[in-house]
DNA sequence: GATGAATGAGCTTTCATTCAT
DNA sequence: GATGAATGAAAGCTCATTCAT
């Protein structure tokens, strides 16, 4: 939605290097964490001065909170698209989850970053990205509860905690993907989804629904990401 | 079981305050972060002088060692004894949940500091909390491998992904403990068991078993916690 | 020879103020010792914050190293010049000490710098200053050998005894030059001149000769002193 | 002489072990300095805790004096003696290098320490020290003068340039003992005794004069050390 | 005679930031 | 658009010294 970059980022003129800028942040920032970084890591990376990065940045907790709302950025929109469609509660999720973990092939250090750093921000951009994230979570959540009302999930079924266990996976998968061999990203989408549906749903015998529901379960094959 | 110090912490002869200097270190690192925590706010918890930090300390990273090593001590022997247990595997899933969990109750700092701080450590007191992690890992690991073998649990279940689901979801619990009302850590405890029991137990229909091995499912009632 | 400085004088592209910085180092190591001099004392005398030294050294130990080897430059070189030389033994001799003495005079910081304190420096660097070093030593042995080979010298004349005594007793100046009226630097030059050649020389009668190489032991008059 | 204990060791009562702690002081300033020492290192060679040591001394500096003046206590005195004798010259100065050189057999760490550390120390105790070196020097000064008056050394010999030369050249001994093989103690002491009386003696052919001082030159035998 | 505990002062070094160019 | 030079502030750490025991 809003294109505009993070406040801090020095945007009278949008300079035309700053999405380079901000990527090499991310890489550093994700690496040695914020306050282990130093803006001459950054520096190094992007293969210029420090003192140049002043010019794209006003701090370097600028540039950390630009990551993060880069890192955040999509994450609502693609849930509210997500609930907004005609189907099952059960492909809702697999959608869910598949676009959480997405993100983590080609933007990994920027989800690690507003997973693990975000926190460092002053308050007002924290809440910014709090903003941000309570939207994601909320569609996560109004989602699953449609699915409790609806019949298909449990009647039994915590939404917010439902809500939380998702997200707890799939942050979680941050951690693992690729680090040993056998763990992928779509290995690990595939079996959270299965994990997740298998807890919500309602598993009282109605053979017939269950057997539809779980037709449409499959991952979206060609979903866009962004 | 060896219950020496690690190493960095002055150790010739153990000085009678260090728990309580470790403690504190746990304290200020999960609430700033390794990086962004000094020394001087370490003393300022203590009540006594920046300087005097190093009678107990040989360095800031030793610290940092000590309240990590102390964040995962329990944990693979807790498994272990769980492994040992003549019970079902739900109930040993149920158990090791518990444990997992429980000491986000009273040492969270340390639980945080594990998770997040850890690998600011240098290659070697990594690779020794590593290999801590790992065996800790493996006995998880064997207790769902033994039930999905037993038949409890699904024969099509990927017993190390399920143990990676189980520590994610697990390792999450640490983030939302206190953070909203209703978000309890017994809780947590309770949902994320019957949801993994949920997604693990195989649900072909054997009424009888089903019912018998679901009567055992209950959190320990007074399991010890050490 | 090679004019490039010393590693750990940050060098990537030459400071332009870093032979005014090298020169401060060497005065106030000089003065205080290495240990005993702080980085504080060395940018009290350049009137800069002690900060912005490290904008030209990477450390403390640096800039020991880089004055040292400036305290060390040339002495190989001028020796190896001397050594060249056609004339006398006795000629030549009055010209290393000559020119082992003369930087006394305006590079006295950096001389004292180098005998008392380059043992502190790390065993690289005073393994690169004990090369110069020995190369030093080496021609001063050769022109002796030479002149005890030609018959100038004694014959029983050890070189490398000889060595080490003009060596030590031109050392030696440079705790005294200035210290009493009278001690100059023109006057222990001479008189050490003086003394290691009637110390060197055949002393068997053979008044021809001996005349003749006398009358050419004057000291350099206008020697480039560089 | 004056067998009391330097100023700031604790002298009330003269401790047992106070020497022994010394000389550990003084085996630690030699290696490191003494700006580069710490009183951890001395505690450290005697295996106590280095609190302890401030049972024997007042402070750091007190240590320091304490092996200086160890260091410059006998040479006054011995040189006294020697002044005393009735003998050559050239006698007197073989045995004033003799006894020059000799604590740098066991007691080498002193010597050093008195040379290169005496300066950091606080005017009184530097000027303590100076009084004891100047009658030393006072001593080898009249020992020269007295040959040169009585003709046996050069009418144009300098006797304080002279006496310069015997020292600077004795000290620099303490630098080179033991450093490479073939430069021992003995070696040293023998050469440096020819290479000043070659360069002190009147060498207006006497012949008769000059075997017989030669005779006396050899070293003491059997001198006393002490 | 020796030590455990603690500290005040000072050290070298790092670092985000500024600014004239 | 970028940089060389410099700095204020703070960091981690060392160390001589003290003192009650």
């Amino acid at each position: 939605m809003s294109q505009q970059p993070a406040p801090g980022v020095k945007s009278a003129k949008p300079k035309r290097r700053t999405a380079e800028i901000v990527a090499a942040a991310a890489k550093v920032f994700a690496r040695r964490g914020y306050h282990g970084a130093s803006t001459q890591d950054i520096a190094d990376v992007l293969g210029i001065r420090q003192a140049s990065l002043y010019y794209y940045f006003d701090s370097k907790e600028a540039a950390l909170e630009a990551v993060c709302t880069e890192g955040m950025r999509d994450y609502a929109l693609r849930a509210q698209r997500i609930h907004r469609r005609h189907d099952s509660g059960a492909a809702k999720v697999a959608a869910l989850v598949f676009h959480h973990l997405a993100p983590m092939a080609d933007k990994l250090d920027f989800t690690l970053v507003f997973l693990r750093e975000r926190r460092f921000l002053p308050a007002p951009a924290r809440q910014r990205l709090r903003a941000m994230e309570r939207r994601y979570e909320r569609f996560v959540e109004r989602i699953i509860r449609d699915a409790v009302e609806s019949g298909e999930f449990r009647a039994d079924l915590d939404p917010r905690m439902a809500t939380l266990a998702l997200l707890g996976l799939g942050n979680s998968a941050a951690l693992w993907v690729g680090r040993e061999p056998g763990v992928t990203l779509d290995r690990i989408t595939r079996d959270y989804v299965d994990l997740l549906l298998r807890a919500f749903r309602d598993d009282t015998p109605k053979p017939a629904r269950r057997r539809a529901a779980r037709s449409k379960d499959r991952l979206p094959e060609e979903e866009e990401t962004t």
